[in-house]
DNA sequence: AAACTGACTAATA
DNA sequence: CTATTAGCCAGTT
């Protein structure tokens, strides 16, 4: 990466989501400095090697969904990850945003 | 340097 | 509900 210090802020937001909580993309960029820029958080998880710590599993896009991705088997084990952690998904595989997202600092008021 | 890609989102149609 | 478009910008070719 050329730039750790924008992954590690990155890094360091996604670390503070509580266990049993999840937050969008949007939210960590927001939160991280850098507003509007939520795909650049999907690229900094991405980038994350298998044993770092980051709870990368808390992040879902904005529908309350997983994101798709290259590898599809990544997609159930991040479910099965937020399950374990108390996570429910109804049965379009939907995180209900009103229960379970986390509400950090500053979060832009719902609504 | 230039084109391409993507774990996103919001706005339309 | 699905589909398309545009905005976004660090990495990778």
């Amino acid at each position: 990466m050329a730039n750790p210090t924008l992954y590690e802020r990155i890094y360091a937001v996604v670390h503070r989501i509580p266990r049993g909580r999840v937050a969008t993309y949007g939210q960590i960029a927001l939160l991280s400095g850098m507003p509007g820029h939520a795909r650049q958080v999907g690229y900094a998880l991405h980038s994350l090697s298998a044993s770092s710590r980051v709870p990368w599993q808390r992040v879902v896009n904005r529908e309350g969904r997983i994101s798709r991705r290259a590898d599809p088997t990544a997609e159930e084990r991040q479910r099965l990850l937020l399950e374990a952690e108390g996570v429910r998904f109804d049965a379009s595989g939907r995180i209900d945003l009103a229960v379970y997202q986390w509400r950090g600092p500053r979060l832009r008021p719902k609504q």
